[in-house]
DNA sequence: ATACTCTGATTAATCAGTCAATTAATTGAA
DNA sequence: TTCAATTAATTGACTGATTAATCAGAGTAT
């Protein structure tokens, strides 16, 4: 028996849904062209319609899955907010979007890929380039004005979203119980409290 | 021609040098028999006469290459220090260790594996919590004493370190070129300054 | 009819692991 | 000191299993 008739419109979706379970499972070269179909439930030559190989299907799910509504979904008026506000609110918004499903299985399958791959590497870094430009204008700007104390920008910043990446890493790839244990809203609060007061007492 | 005669003492030293370059650079499942055999100047069949299978050559990696000697380096007074002069040695510490080309290397070995691998997470989960508590107990005490205002020992000691790994992880896996602009110095500088003083002016 | 979708059998290549054969080092008996 | 016997290290050819990719043809819609 051949095609189920009309089961799945648009195929090509279903069968990148399939690779990006299976590859945040088992990794690119453990997971089979086999696995991939039986996730899709389809046959593995039908992969072969819809991508020239594996590793175009590979690239597919990178390009086709990257989480560039980051930034866009945030408040437009949010640079005039003060640190406090701004911060709280960016990073919430960072959290809330890094620690979904889909995110976390799209960095399942990027992380090994990374380490061994330059072009992944040089892919994310225009990434981190990005979400780090707007952080940096915004700690420069507020420096200027006086609201923030001097420092480097783009040290300062790299902390910042540094300590929350990081947090995500433990909690949601290595899966430590310890991390899991607080809210977001906590490691919000943590971050920005830290960053903002230090830990050195005020007098 | 077979044996060259004691060219090599050491073999299985020799293969667990040869496996970590090949894995580092490979991957555990992309990296051969044949790359690891070559790597280390022998043939692929002499592999299974020092070690079981793939696996337990990895394994051995893992155990013979941990880095334990991170926390015993320190001086043993380091815990009576002002928090200054403490999380400058302690970060100096953990970023020279952590960025030497043989951790890094182990860096990416393990980071792959660690994805799909919930007992290698364990493994790290458990040597985190070694590093974590050492600094957590620090923290506590110098809250406790008063030289450091009242907060989440275990939050801000996650703060702390994640953010010196995420650096590690940006400059040594990804290569991102902006990162690899600051000197160590200037790494440890930022992030005790921006923790302890925080970021808002002191007036 | 025609064009598209899909299957499943097949192919060619790769790779982890095995093994018999070979060589080198060690021992110890004379 | 000599050298035959023994033990250990090493090779490289081989196997059996797996897998990415191909393809001819079957099935379905229009």
């Amino acid at each position: 028996m051949a095609r189920t008739p009309k089961v799945v419109d648009d195929r090509r979706e279903q069968i990148i849904d399939a690779a990006m379970r299976a590859f945040s499972q088992k990794g690119y070269t453990r997971a089979t062209n086999k696995d991939i179909a039986r996730e899709a439930g389809i046959t593995p030559g039908l992969i072969y319609h819809y991508f020239e190989n594996k590793e175009a299907l590979f690239k597919a799910i990178i390009e086709s899955r990257s989480p560039l509504r980051l930034l866009n979904s945030l408040p437009p008026d949010i640079l005039a907010m003060p640190p406090d506000t701004f911060l709280r609110l960016m990073i919430r918004q960072v959290l809330g979007i890094v620690e979904e499903e889909t995110f976390v299985r799209l960095l399942r399958v990027v992380l090994p890929e990374l380490v061994y791959n330059p072009k992944m590497a040089e892919l994310i870094t225009g990434l981190f380039q990005r979400v780090f430009g707007f952080l940096i204008s915004y700690f420069a700007a507020k420096m200027e004005s006086g609201e923030l104390r001097q420092a480097d920008p783009a040290l300062t910043s790299q902390v910042l979203l540094g300590g929350v990446m990081a947090f995500v890493l433990r909690r949601q790839i290595i899966g430590d119980p310890t991390a899991l244990r607080y809210t977001q809203e906590q490691i919000v609060d943590a971050v920005v409290d830290t960053v903002l007061n230090g830990l050195v007492p005020r007098v």
